[in-house]
RNA sequence: GGCGUCGUGGCCAAGUGGUAAGGCAAGGGUCUGCAAAACCCUCAUCACGGGUUCGAAUCCCGUCGACGCCUCCA
């Protein structure tokens, strides 16, 4: 049985699906107006990370991931580069697109957009103020009136009264009560806006998931995900917003990750101590991030320091030595220690699985995916065949396949194998005359072409790292 | 100030009542011409102080510290 952990309740709850077998999951997804960062990566790889266990566990995922393509700050960064808003949003849409699917993301059902969604975000807004929920004040904003909803405040564990010391109330809004929300902003001059019952404007920054969750996935869903900086004020108010309009419970299960840090703070815009994906791929392969990921539980912070990056690197390597192929002049195991080495197969397949029951618990899944790492490369150094290795290689494959790990080898061009072959030859051949000055100088060489080789019985076999 | 999460070896990190998983690093060994890789061995009593219990890293109280949210934020 899964167990997830609930940011509502703050327990792991079993885990029951509004209908048998189909997930229906939102996940927050970004503002588009800069590059995305790699805390962007965390939260994405955690909901894909969690998707693919889902789907492994047999349940179809419909999985919604919006982009807010409208507001303040894609704007601003609009105005001071002088370009339009929308196709600046687009530009960054593109390229999140493209960071996601190079950081093997799998791609969601739909990508809704605020500036698609803009009727069902009005009918919504309407529907609210219709039920008493929101007004539209003498500005031109339409809020949504905090005090009508008895149950704000649950999500955060927050009450009303105590918000309100720290509130700040900025003059010149027309708000009843000041912790009301904007569920559409009137439009300033120059401003994108779209025509509404209350005048020319744009929705706020709330009401666009509930819309979305409203018009993909219906009026419940199972699971809402985000960053646990989305936990106040955003989640909080779309539940206000889809429970008050709906009148029933939105999403059962609110998941969310926790907080990559640089240097001991948030990795964050406006703090400015940022690593974009796109640098961060530029030097790693992207299962090197989603290692620095799976080593940690998604819940906490996830410390992002050069060590951790390099530990990711190496951690990486010790799985994929698990995948290499059996020493060509194997003589197999006998059945005795085949046999062990296959119940380890299953004994890592349970302790996979009964580790990502207990609300995605990485780490320790991780763990049994390395104790069958080390069963296998035993047994391929006591001379088990391929044959013999097929079995716990395909189940660690298929298992970091549900981490989303490629495990790919590097490979070069066919010259460069070709160059690389033929130094060898040539160091075996000095090999053979004890020239060892010569050949260990053609293995420096090599090194600096990026390439390691290993000596073995067999002969000599190399590699890329 | 309020709300919340947390403090485990050199680093990252599981474990939430029965005497501390895993990865990286480090040291020793097997193998090797030397390496590399793999394998074997070694390496913590869980921030601090009280308390509950036969027994606590794990529950309770307090102290110190870190981080997040309370304002845009994955």
């Amino acid at each position: 049985m899964l167990r997830i952990y609930n940011t509502l309740t703050r327990k792991k709850e079993d885990f029951i699906t509004l209908q048998p077998n189909v997930v229906k999951m939102y996940v927050c997804g970004v503002t588009v107006y800069n590059d995305a960062h790699v805390g962007h990566a965390m939260s994405a790889l955690v909901f894909d990370i969690i998707r693919r266990y889902l789907e492994y566990r047999g349940y179809k995922v419909q999985h919604v991931m919006n982009y807010t393509d409208v507001d303040d700050k894609i704007i601003n960064r609009a105005n001071q580069l002088k370009v339009d808003p929308f196709s600046l949003a687009q530009r960054y849409i593109d390229d999140y697109a493209q960071n996601l699917k190079e950081l093997n993301v799998l791609p969601a059902t739909v990508n809704p957009r605020a500036t698609q969604t803009m009727d069902e975000i009005q009918s919504m807004v309407k529907g609210l103020i219709e039920k008493g929920y929101a007004y539209a004040a003498s500005n031109g904003d339409v809020y949504f009136r905090v005090t009508k909803d008895k149950e704000y405040g649950k999500l955060s564990g927050r009450k009303l009264e105590e918000m309100q010391a720290g509130a700040r109330i900025e003059i010149g809004e027309a708000k009843e009560h000041p912790m009301d929300f904007a569920l559409w902003k009137a439009a300033k001059p120059g401003e994108p806006a779209w025509d509404s019952p209350w005048g020319k404007g744009r929705p706020g920054w709330h009401i666009e998931c509930s819309a979305m969750n409203l018009k993909e996935l219906g009026e419940q869903i199972d699971i809402h995900g985000g960053g646990n900086d989305l936990i106040f004020p955003h989640h909080e108010n779309e539940i206000a917003q889809s429970e008050s309009f709906t009148g029933k419970p939105f999403a059962r299960y609110w998941i969310h990750n926790g907080m990559l840090q640089l240097g001991g703070e948030k990795m964050s815009k406006s703090l400015g101590n940022i690593v974009t994906i796109k640098e961060f791929l530029s030097k790693h392969d992207a299962d090197v991030m989603r290692m620095i990921v799976l080593n940690g539980s998604y819940r906490a912070p996830l410390i992002y320091t050069d060590e951790v990056l390099d530990a990711a690197e190496k951690s990486l390597d010790r799985l994929k030595s698990g995948l290499r192929p059996a020493a060509p002049s194997a003589k197999g195991l006998n059945a005795d220690f085949v046999s062990v080495l296959d119940k380890q197969s299953e004994a890592t397949q349970q302790a996979f699985i009964s580790a990502m029951d207990d609300d995605f618990n990485t780490p320790l899944a991780m763990a049994a995916l390395f104790e069958l790492v080390k069963a296998i490369n035993t047994a391929r150094d006591n001379g088990a065949t391929d044959a013999q290795l097929q079995r716990a290689q395909a189940t660690l494959r298929e298992l970091t396949g549900v981490f989303g790990l490629r495990l790919a080898e590097k490979k070069g061009s066919s010259e460069q194998e070709a160059q690389i072959t033929a130094l060898i030859a040539e160091r075996n051949e000095a090999r053979k005359q004890k020239q060892w000055a010569r050949s260990d100088q053609i293995r420096d060489q090599l090194k600096e072409m990026g390439v390691t080789i290993e000596d073995t019985k067999d002969g000599t076999s190399w590699r890329w790292g």
